[in-house]
Order: structure tokens, then C-alpha cells, then sequence
DNA sequence: AGTTGATCGTCAGCACTGCTGACTATCAGT
DNA sequence: ACTGATAGTCAGCAGTGCTGACGATCAACT
């Protein structure tokens, strides 16, 4: 072959340092590796972070729990869909403000999210492994400080 | 408003260790950041990163380029297609294959590439900033191992 | 009461990305 | 010449994330 040895080499010199492509592939990674986890669930990541965000506290309307997942508002009405139709979770109308749906998890949504949470968890500890537990823990509080920022342009 | 305190501390708890959220809101967060400082040169983040494959050595294949970025054969058509109406790259059919289409940056096209290279650069660096050098190194390197790792199912 | 402006959920529709499948042209081996 | 594989192209589909519109509802003001 004329493909010499620079193959893998040049790409990792090349691409190894871009941010976009590092953040990108080791999602594309993270997926491959939780998706299998949480596919006895019947669920996929998205879905279960909502599962997590209507179990944290009381109930929330579906804007208020699109905004702490950081998604748009339309995209919320089909995960409530979803899950609604898994038996998960229950759009009920509040009574204080009768435009809000309220939902809250079936009693099947609260031992599911325990179960698949766990599943997630331990497929994550799995994924990060080869870092050690001190270089994993770096990278999360990287990651978050990242977030957090404002962004100065 | 009913709106207690919880918001940001609990959003920060319950998501903040979310590899899959973190990984997302990074990228997000950089694509806001990087955007702007390519958007001069007519670029996005993944042309340019064909640009930066092409100018690397020796002329390519679409295919061979693809591979190189991760892409699929078909997305790679639309990317060289964009370039080239742009006037930074060219298309010729490869004399030894005559399957192949090897692609060529244009003078103009290892112009902009160096520049937009900088402000990418640059750009990143910025984003970077709030970790500091050392553990702005760390975290590449992480990510590049995550990427590497093999996934062990 | 009536009016106005905002908010929440919903839906249709668009754009972007990433894929599959099919097709043509070409190559390599038989 | 025949066969199987490969490169590029295109049409089409699915997922995601948004905008814009709509009806229902609320809150504030007149």
C-alpha cells in the first residue's frame, strides 16, 4: 500500500489537538459505551436526564424542567411524550396556573430512573477507567468550570 | 416567586457529573466561542478542519481525507463540494485511480487555512484560559485517551 | 368587565448532520 | 470477458434543535 506509516500518527497530531474534534469523538465514544447499558431500560441518555431532573425535587412544569436540562421547550414535549408513553412519568394540569403541565414519575418512572441511573453510573466509571480516579475527577471539574464560564467575547 | 434557591446548586448536582451533558455543553459552549473567530474567513470549525487534513501532506482522496476526519464518504461530498465553490480547493480526478477524486487546496485555499488555523488557535487558547495551562493539558490528554481506549464491552 | 401583554404547551416546518441504499465508473484478479 | 470490490454521487430517511404560529391562560391595568 502507498498508505504509509504517517496514518495514525499525522491524524493524532493533527486533529488530537482540536478541541472540537476531541469533545466531539469522546462523546461519539461515551454513546457507544452507554447506550448499550441503558438500552434494557427501553430509555436512551436524554430521556433518563429527564427522568433524573422530575425526581430530584417536586414537581416541575415541562418548561421548568427543559430549562435545568438546557433544552429547548418544543424538544421537551416529545420527551414528555416519550416517557409518557413508556408509562414513565404523567402530565397532570396545575391547578395554581392551568397553563402549566406538571409531570410527575409513575411509580414504574421512579424504579426505572433508580435502575438505569445506576446503570449509567457504573457504564461512566467504566468509560473513564483508563484515566484513574483522579485524572477522571479532573476532567469532570474541567469540564464544569468550561461550562460555567460566561463567555467573554 | 416560588422559585427557590435549589436552581443552580441542584441543576449543578444533579447534572454536573453527567459526562454525556458535560461533554454536550462544552462543545455548545466552544461552538459559540470558536464561531465568531471563524466566521471571518467564511468557515465552519469542520471545513476548516478539512482544510487543516488537506494542507497536511500529500494530496488526498475524498475517501482517504474522510477516514482521516472521522466522517462518512457521503458528508465528505458536501464538505468538498462547499470548498470548492468557495475557491479554496479543487477537485481532480487522480490519474493512477481514475475512481478517485484527489483534492487540492487552491493558494487561496492554504491562505485562509493559515489564518483561520490562528484564529483557531487563538480561540481556543481563550477558551481554555479559566483551567490554566496545566490542566488544559491534562484535559486534552484525557479526552485523547478516552477517544483512544478501545471500547472494551 | 374588558383590554393588553406575557407565558406555557403544542404543532408545523425548516436546517443541519449522519446515515443507508442504489447507481455509475473504475479497478484488480480470474 | 466476468466478477467482486472500491470511489464518488445522489436520493431519502432519522434525529436534533430551532423558529413561528396558535390557543389557552394568567397578571396587570383601565
Amino acid at each position: 500500500m502507498a498508505e504509509n506509516d504517517d496514518d495514525g500518527a499525522a491524524v493524532e497530531e493533527l486533529l488530537g489537538t482540536r478541541l472540537g474534534y476531541l469533545l466531539k469523538h469522546t462523546q461519539l465514544r461515551l454513546a457507544e459505551h452507554a447506550g448499550p447499558a441503558l438500552a434494557p431500560f427501553g430509555l436512551d441518555a436524554r430521556e433518563l436526564a429527564v427522568l433524573a431532573v422530575l425526581a430530584a425535587g417536586r414537581p416541575l412544569s415541562q418548561l421548568e424542567a427543559a430549562r435545568r436540562l438546557g433544552v429547548d421547550r418544543t424538544t421537551m414535549v416529545a420527551l414528555v411524550d416519550a416517557l409518557e408513553s413508556k408509562g414513565l412519568a404523567e402530565r397532570r394540569r396545575s391547578e395554581e396556573d392551568r397553563r402549566r403541565n406538571v409531570v410527575e414519575l409513575t411509580e414504574q418512572g421512579r424504579q426505572v430512573r433508580a435502575d438505569a441511573e445506576a446503570a449509567r453510573e457504573a457504564a461512566e466509571r467504566e468509560f473513564l477507567a483508563p484515566l484513574g480516579e483522579k485524572d477522571a475527577a479532573r476532567l469532570v471539574t474541567a469540564l464544569r468550570m468550561l461550562i460555567r464560564t460566561p463567555n467573554r467575547h
